[in-house]
DNA sequence: CGTACGTTTGATCTTTCTCAATAATGGTGG
DNA sequence: CCACCATTATTGAGAAAGATCAAACGTACG
């Protein structure tokens, strides 16, 4: 496939890497972590609410979501997750899982079990720490979605989540050319914001008309990111990475 | 003061005990962290966003909230912390504070200072993963509030922060008799679940003619937690916290 | 005991939702 | 390669939840 099996941890290792310097000795750890590659199709699901998981899976190709339904069946997604992130932290160390996780489109993960990466912090505690700072990061970016479900209009809202995933693609540089794949339905956009998937359709043609964005199917592109990211009340601050806006 | 500087650190332990058994060893490890007692008035601020700390404040006495604001001024409360919370390990292991932790009433906290964490931390690698856990579960309840802010309408959306509060109050052992404290004003109730004040009175208003809460100040009281839980469509599991309902 | 802050009330306005129908797209089997 | 079907996107009209504005009322504390 386009992933050949040695590459396939390189990806975690870059994305740990990017917000705790690690060592070569640690990199190296990391790429010696047995796992198993796991082909999906769109819309299975990596875990579910309740799941005890015993292993943790890195996203390799391909995107996925988490969500949470409410009880009157509702649903709120609450991350977008892109090839090289892994999905299971914030489970494996918890008892039970309190959300799903479901791949989006199809694509491939590797799976480690929760004894290689308990083994791996207990040897290399950098590792360990990487994680956390991994976990904090994750828990800001929750923090601004509170403020952007809970605070932001309808436009400004869109705009900002669209800028925060334009901005994670280009900081593991999966994005070419301006132009970036948004890879989900009006639906999920409306299910990740709050809003109906009718309100999200006249909102992205205001965008569109205003000249703030480019669409070509789920293709989007920014014809000013300076323009777009002052309308999204965009600032990368809460995600804690170098400066790399597209 | 009502809290002897010798039980300081006993509410940590016992926080920190609460997600993840330590030994004694461990325990004693934490008791015995060089720390200084620091008294606070209300409305101060302990961190504000952009500010790169180098201690971490564990609240002792009084309450204290996470927040944030966006550009055009309004201001989004992202957590209410009680006693026994650690204010900023958000923030300790990054960079710079993405958000205020600020003081809602006067209150006693306890600074340590990061070399002394991450001192504990090397030596004892047990505490470490409770503090993950901990990160985790924050991250958890973040998630609930994008859930809450999202999808629930006002009155479900209110009686979920009423739960959740009360819950975590029992969980630390801080309620009396079923009712407590709710410690914010309803300005600050509409900025944690994106409402206005004057739509959350009305709310308030409806739960009590419905006979779900009864108030005194800000005293609360559920009659029937049970149904309370119905209303709010609270499921504690987000908590990850051993089943302590009111 | 007055002043600042918090709560409550009423009237009106706006954003966003709901419902329903139509159009476009993409994927699949023949 | 094409026709068909399911999914997704788009449009319009009417309804509702919650916001806004403005004023009056309570109450805690200095």
């Amino acid at each position: 496939m386009d992933a050949p099996h040695e590459t396939a941890l390189q990806l975690l290792a870059r994305k740990l890497n990017l917000h705790h310097r690690l060592s070569e000795v640690h990199q190296h750890a990391i790429l010696a972590l047995p796992h198993k590659i796991r082909r999906l199709e769109a819309h299975s699901y990596i875990l579910r609410e309740g799941d005890r998981p015993d292993r943790c899976a890195v996203l390799l190709q391909g995107y996925a979501v988490r969500h949470k339904s409410t009880g009157d069946g509702s649903r709120q997604i609450l991350a977008i997750n892109i090839p090289g992130e892994a999905l299971d932290f914030q489970n494996l160390f918890l008892e039970e899982a309190d959300h799903n996780v479901q791949m989006l489109s199809r694509g491939v993960v590797a799976d480690v079990s929760r004894e290689a990466i308990e083994a791996l912090i207990a040897t290399h505690s950098e590792i360990g720490r990487a994680i956390l700072i991994t976990t904090l990061i994750e828990a800001s970016i929750f923090r601004e979605w509170v403020v952007n479900v809970g605070q932001r209009d309808s436009r400004t809202r869109i705009a900002h989540l669209l800028c925060e995933f334009a901005y994670r693609l280009n900081a593991q540089e999966l994005n070419t050319d301006g132009f970036y794949e948004l890879p989900i339905t009006q639906e999920q956009l409306a299910d990740a914001t709050g809003l109906t998937s009718v309100h999200v359709n006249r909102v992205l043609q205001a965008l569109q008309r205003d000249g703030l964005i480019e669409r070509d199917r789920r293709m989007i592109r920014f014809p000013s990111w300076e323009r777009m990211q002052d309308v999204a009340d965009f600032n990368p601050r809460y995600l804690h990475t170098a400066d790399l806006a597209p």
